[in-house]
RNA sequence: GAGGUUGUAGCUCAGUUGGUUAGAGCAUCAGAUUGUGGUUCUGAGGGUCGAGGGUUCGAGACCCUUCAUCCUCCCCA
């Protein structure tokens, strides 16, 4: 017998821990809800040929591909093939749709631009959704990295108005307070990144910059200057980096003293405009009671290539914690351009569910009452009373009280000691006295006090 | 792709320069206790020391190989 293991980087989730992710799942999704976002599902896996390319060579050699299937009723040819094919794919990074042609999900943004495009004639834009569900990645695991974990995206395709960056922050807003965690949200603009590497002469290196200028936070703006000198920077454009990211003052201050800077730059103006836009919608959205600052950040990159207007990020703002980004995201042009469907602009967000997590646990900010599962407990005493305690437990769920029966007779002092590890709030004893007077004893577990009541009355404690 | 850590009971880990029959805590089961839990006491079961090879009179310990694991860098979430 070999001892029972799970797959490397993946997790099992305990009852409590699943109840704490579904608070965050919850509070997630009744906020997308109330902004009209609709929930979408898409398989587990995609055809391999939908995912190759679509995250860089990196991105591809991290893809979870899927042996083909019915090797065992193949023709001996067939067969013979498959393992000429099979070894090649072994031996590198190679690809053949006679071993494999299917891939596991390794994000909801390509699955969902898929369906879009598949489902154009019949969907509505703009197209607002939002889902939730599990990716997975052939990445070696490390602390707070795995190849199994869970993405959470709101997204609107299919119109360009600004008014969907502003719902997307106050969805941020809303929901960081909510599961009151206090919030700092950077935001920022592809087209300054793109303005500043005009600024350098340097346009076609905005990449570049932008990868570099992501690491601000990590590794400092030493190294950000030897980053950018490796990519090919001039140390003139250096300075030009140096002197729009240094800016202060409020936000207002901030765009002022850009649109200064880049005057002579249209696409830098523009996104200017458009942060300045968004911020003035998100005003009109906001309620009064949220925490979080939203702060114009011109150092905020974020890595993925694909965003091409405003770009956000929220971190953790407390000395509690020492997290990096619990959400990030942005407005990509023409995402659907990959399976032909052309000129639909999105915007979307997406919360890192796991570092949330660990967020709250940090705070301690779950609610206590998360931690308590089935309410009550009856005890098994066997027999005559077992039937009467069958017929307790019916009548409490009809009354919609979580309840649950020992199963066994078991030994009195085992029963208690299974009701105590659960945790259980309260343990009714429906033993000889009880049965024939037709009443309960409901036991309070966290005081000790017990009283002899009837079936009403004790619902109407427990409910 | 590069570097490091750790593999001993179901779990968490001790185990001295290589030396008799490999230990503890927790968990499980039984008993003190057949209607009163959280903290008690007694006892029991449970091990191819990750796997394979080597050195040695003798290996859980030393050497080699291999597998697994966790972590760091790269990259990413």
């Amino acid at each position: 017998m070999s001892k029972p293991s799970i797959p490397q980087g993946t997790r099992d989730f305990s009852p409590v821990v699943v109840r704490k992710r579904q608070y965050i799942l919850n509070t997630l999704r009744d906020i997308f809800e109330l902004y009209g976002f609709q929930p979408l599902e898409t398989p587990a896996m995609e055809n391999l040929v939908t995912l190759t390319g679509k995250y860089g060579e990196e991105g591809d050699r991290l893809i979870f591909k899927i042996l083909n299937n019915g090797l065992h009723e193949m023709k001996e040819e067939k067969r013979n093939k498959f393992n000429e094919e099979l070894t090649k794919v072994m031996s590198k990074a190679y690809s053949s749709p006679v071993v494999t042609e299917r891939a596991l999900r390794y994000d909801l943004t390509i699955p969902f631009a898929r369906y879009v495009v598949m489902n154009q004639n019949d969907l509505a834009f703009p197209f607002r959704r939002y889902q939730m569900q599990p990716v997975w990645r052939a990445d070696s695991p490390q602390a707070g990295r795995y190849r199994e974990f869970w993405q959470c995206d709101a997204d609107v395709v299919g119109s360009t108005s600004l008014i969907n960056e502003a719902e997307l922050l106050c969805i941020y807003q809303s929901a960081f307070h909510q599961l009151q965690i206090p919030v700092k949200i950077k935001i920022n603009s592809r087209k300054l990144l793109a303005a500043l590497a005009e600024l350098c002469g340097t346009p076609e290196k905005m990449i570049d910059i932008t990868v570099a200028l992501d690491k601000l936070d990590k590794i400092g703006w030493d190294g950000v200057t030897k980053e950018l000198r490796e990519r090919g920077i001039e140390d003139a454009g250096i300075d030009q980096i140096s002197k729009v990211i240094s800016i202060t003052g409020d936000n207002q201050a901030k765009l002022e003293q850009l649109t200064a800077l880049m005057t002579n730059t249209p696409i830098g103006l523009q996104g200017i405009k458009e942060l300045s836009i968004s911020l003035s919608y998100y005003s009109g959205l906001a309620d009064a009671g949220w925490g979080g600052t939203i702060e114009v950040d011109i150092s905020l990159a974020r890595g993925l290539n694909y965003y091409t207007g405003v770009i956000v990020e929220v971190v953790c703002d407390s000395d509690k914690v020492k997290m990096g980004s619990i959400g990030g995201g942005g407005r990509y042009d023409d995402l659907t351009g990959l399976f032909g469907l052309k000129g639909l602009s999105g915007v979307g967000v997406s919360f890192g569910i796991d570092r949330i997590y660990d967020v709250l646990e940090q705070l301690d900010a779950f609610p206590a009452q998360l931690a308590s599962g089935a309410k009550v407990m009856l005890v098994n005493f066997g027999g005559d009373n077992e039937r009467y305690a069958i017929s307790v437990l019916k009548q409490l769920r009809d009354a919609g009280v979580a309840a649950e029966l020992y199963p066994d007779a078991a030994k009195f002092d085992k029963q208690m000691k299974y009701a105590n590890k659960r945790a259980m709030a309260y343990v009714i004893l429906p033993g000889d006295e009880e049965r024939e007077k037709h009443l309960v004893s409901l036991k309070n577990f966290a005081t000790g006090a017990q009283q002899m009541i009837t079936l009403e009355e004790c619902v109407k404690l427990l409910k």
